[in-house]
DNA sequence: GGTGTTTGTTATATAACATAACAACATTGG
DNA sequence: CCAATGTTGTTATGTTATATAACAAACACC
């Protein structure tokens, strides 16, 4: 059978980060934890006390849908809000949220060592700058 | 604000793939086509008398989702459905679908030519081959 | 010729993402 | 000071992509 979106580096792209998507996901499921979840703990275990306004525009989700990411994270006891000025929250992790997101970075490293040993040598140092390029590049 | 995620290589090719997708995505509206229409119809032009299900197996797009997207097609007017055996159709692009198909075309060429042109010229080379080897890798 | 598999299909559920509206609040420019 | 403007968190709602289970009809093969 004949593939021609196979010549197409945009399709590879989207199915190399699918098909990356799909393990990941899976690697992060028996930590109860989603891909989004997942990078909203990091980001706010980095940032201590951002909003869910900040984290929605640095992941690039809407406000809107920040809100049942974070209520989910909330009710499993993961985060807590705390308010700052009676309109933003003050987001942070607590006890429990700092041992789950212990778990899952040792599932990241796992993941991103495993997805980097995928790729040939040659083409390794070379994947990362070209993927930055595509989504931090000017324009 | 620190963003630990940029250093992951994996966080750069969703969102790279995102970004890029939605790129094509609003290349590809202004003819009345979403992106998985459009692959299918890329490989119906050159597999002409494929079924869905086959279909479905090269764009790992289940069987049961391959059902609205062909109607579409169909309803569309740029794609015919032909009893084989009394089990399967045979699926080809009506003449709407080639001219449909055509303009497609440019519209993919255009876009991988600018994806490319966006990854700086030492790491161009490697790009493909790094992510076919993420997707099509064995195991 | 009966058993197991494949096909197209319906129904249904979930995840991710988008838009519009809103009240409460903050900021700032005059 | 305060009026205009923008921001925040939130609800409600819709769309797209994707997943599973079930089904009848048809096929393959041994």
């Amino acid at each position: 059978m004949a593939d021609p979106l196979q010549s197409f580096p945009g399709y590879a792209l989207r199915r190399a980060a699918s098909a990356m998507m799909t393990e990941f996901s899976a690697r992060l499921a028996p930590l109860g934890l989603r891909y989004a979840e997942t990078s909203a703990m990091v980001l706010i275990e980095a940032n201590p006390g951002t909003t869910a306004s900040q984290l929605g525009r640095m992941l690039d989700i809407q406000r809107a849908n920040m809100v049942p990411l974070l209520n989910r994270l909330e009710t499993a006891g993961l985060i807590s809000r705390q308010p700052i000025d009676g309109k933003s929250h003050s987001l942070s992790l607590t006890p429990a949220g700092q041992v789950r997101l212990a778990e899952a970075k040792t599932v990241i490293d796992t993941f991103e060592h495993w997805l980097i040993a995928r790729v040939p040598e040659e083409h390794r140092p070379h994947l990362k700058p070209a993927l930055d390029a595509l989504w931090l590049g000017e324009g």
